[in-house]
Parts: structure tokens; sequence; C-alpha cells
DNA sequence: AACTCGGGGGA
DNA sequence: TCCCCAGAGTT
């Protein structure tokens, strides 16, 4: 696959001169703040992320003062917003930032691509739209784009699909017009958001249609192709409330790897198949916190659901009978008055466990 | 190459 | 309900 004409790349640049939004991260001549909107971008669309933007901002205005704040603070301000690795490894690597370059970001997509959390669609996109480079930058947008352009019927999530629409991505970026490199990468993608939408794809608005081998074909609905998704299983967790004689819940903090790495939670544990809540939880409490508890009436139940499986988390009433706290599943546990736990990074199925907590206190006290 | 990792927007 | 989203890291 070629890259397209020039007129191509001037229709889609007068397109965008037009149309862009105006967005926070587009105002940015920081490096840093465009760097910040890629990594919250990654898997998150933009309305969601615009708000965790402006407050992540306000709090660190550089690379610097999100490199002396303390992991806590920053997964607070990540709180709700998801895949909790992207703060934990963009805290790290403004660590190391500071530590080794100054607090200043490299320019090359090479050298963007060492940092943590930094692969090869966010070194992509900072080096063109922070430092003005020709580098390709292939997210779900420019990836459908692109399929659809080329009438490209490879799964685009194969090795051979990938391979194929990066090279292909690269070799556009190069024939972009020189000095709109920025322009042309967010181009792209506001292309695939605004109009070559995942359903129903607005192409008699499309500025760059004429090129489409899709829209030529008819295919553009059947573009690009998919592999067929496994059904998503259910689980049943239970979770346990114990207080102390201040009123204060147990909450225990998540190992720092792994799903929701570093936030506060109820103990709770998964039930294996066949096992009683009840059992689960007893179990559960035993072996991440070495705790014997009884198990009392039921609370509540909240639903939800993560990327690869949903949970049904059953909040039980909970009194201790023995031992003393040790984190030995989780990273650590305290105490926590109930107004205090918006102090804390919390999951958002715990969340609403206290939401319900807060309207209810008067009767559960 | 397959698997893990959140949460929400929109049809 | 389902699909998808400015993907990266691990195995």
């Amino acid at each position: 696959m070629e890259a397209p004409p020039e007129a191509f790349y001037e229709a889609l640049l007068a397109w965008y001169a037009r149309n862009a939004p105006d967005l926070p991260w587009r105002r940015a001549r920081d490096p840093y703040q465009v760097w910040l909107a890629e990594v919250m971008l990654q898997q998150t669309q933009v309305a969601t992320v615009l708000p965790y933007y402006e407050r992540f901002l306000s709090a660190f205005p550089t690379v610097q003062a999100l490199a002396e704040a303390p992991l806590e603070r920053v997964l607070k301000l990540w709180e709700g917003l998801g895949y909790y690795s992207r703060a934990r490894n963009l805290h790290r690597a403004a660590q190391r930032l500071v530590a080794e370059h100054g607090g200043v970001l490299p320019q090359s997509a090479e050298a963007l691509r060492k940092l943590a959390g930094v692969g090869r669609y966010t070194a992509g996109a900072i080096a063109s739209i922070a430092f003005g480079q020709p580098a390709a930058a292939v997210d779900g947008n420019v990836m459908r784009v692109l399929a659809r352009l080329y009438d490209y019927a490879v799964p685009v999530q194969s090795g051979e699909g990938r391979r194929a629409l990066w090279q292909l991505a690269e070799r556009m970026a190069q024939a972009a017009p020189r000095g709109a490199a920025a322009a042309y990468t967010q181009a792209l993608m506001d292309l695939g958001r605004e109009i070559c939408t995942p359903r129903a794809p607005r192409c008699e608005a499309c500025p760059v249609s004429a090129f489409c081998r899709a829209r030529a074909a008819g295919t553009q609905a059947a573009r690009p192709v998919k592999q067929p998704k496994p059904p998503t299983p259910h689980y049943a967790v239970a979770a346990a409330l114990l207080r102390d004689d201040s009123g204060a819940l147990l909450m225990a903090r998540r190992p720092l790897e792994g799903l929701l790495g570093g936030l506060w939670e109820f103990p709770q544990g998964r039930a294996r198949e066949d096992e009683p809540l009840e059992a689960a939880l007893k179990r559960a409490l035993r072996e991440k916190l070495a705790l014997e508890i009884g198990v009392g009436a039921q609370l509540l139940k909240v639903q939800h659901a993560f990327t690869h499986f949903k949970i049904a988390l059953h909040v039980y009433a909970c009194q201790l009978q023995g031992g003393e706290p040790r984190a030995l599943g989780y990273a650590d546990w305290a105490w926590i008055a109930l107004e205090a736990s918006d102090q804390l990074a919390i999951s958002r199925a715990d969340r609403r466990v206290i939401a319900f907590l807060k309207e209810n206190s008067a009767r559960l006290l």
C-alpha cells in the first residue's frame, strides 16, 4: 500500500483547519502536557478525559511537580479513569526524567519509547504533535481510517494487519507536508472520531471520501475486519464491613501490580466455583489479612463490569472474632472513618458501597 | 501471539 | 446489551 497523493493531505488538513475542536492539550506548547493527554487518552474517550486532564494539570503543572508527588496523590487524581498502571508508569517516568534528563522530554519517538507507559503509538503521537516530527501514530481511530481508505480485509488485530497498517502509516507520515506533522496526526484521529466512525460512518461529510477504496467498493461498514470476542465471565465477590470502637471501617490497599493496583477497598475475595459467599469471605480475610471474622447480614450488592469480566460484589456486615490485621495479600490496611475515605483512591465498585453507607449511615448505626 | 488491565459513551 | 475508545506491558 502506497501513500496517497498530495491532494489527500491538502483535503484532510483543510478539513482539520476548519473543524478541529478546541481541546486543552492542543493549546499546549509544553510537551509534558501533550504527554499527559496522550496517556490519559489511551483507551479512553476525549469527553471522559477532559475533567481529569484539567484537575491533574492543576495539581501537577510540571514534570518536576509530578515527580515529587507521592504515588497516592497521583492515584487519587486518576481515580475513576481506569487502567491505573498508566498513573503508576507516568509517575515513574517523571521521576526518571527528572533524575536523568533534567525533567525534559526527549524529542525522538525512539527515545520517548523508552519511557514507562509510552508505547509505539504514544511515542509517535508526542514526537509528531509536540515536536513536529514525521512520526506515525496508529490508534484505534487511525487503524479504522486506514483500513477503509485501502479497503484492507486482513483482521487489524492480527500480526499481519498491524504490521501492514503501521508500515502504511509510517509512509503516510513521511509523505505529509513539511511542517504539518502535528496537524496531520491529529487530523487523522479527528477524522476517525467524528466522520469515519465505527458504525454508520458519515462518508457524505468526509473530506477524503474521493480517496477511499472502501467507499468506492461499498464495504466501509465491513472495515476494519475484527476477530470475534469470547463471552465475558461473571464472578461473585464478597466484601466485609468491619468497624472498630470509633466506628471506622477496615480498608485494605491492593498490591501495586495487577488489577486496580494500589487502590483501597473493603477487604474482599472472589468465591470459587460452588463456594458459598460467606465461606469465601472468611477465607479471603484469613488469607489476605490473617483475620477470623463472623459474617452477618448482607447489606447490599453492587454490579460492576470490567473489560473482560463482570462481578457481583456482595457486601456483608461482619464482626472481628480473632487476630490482628496483617497485610498478607494486601499492600497495606487501615481503619478509615467514612468521611476520611474521600482522601483515598478507591475503585468504582467500592465507591458505590461508600455512597450507600453515607446514605444509610443513620439507619445502620 | 495471547493475555491482562477500567470505565464510560453511544447506539 | 454490545462495541469501542488517542494502548502498554507481560508472558
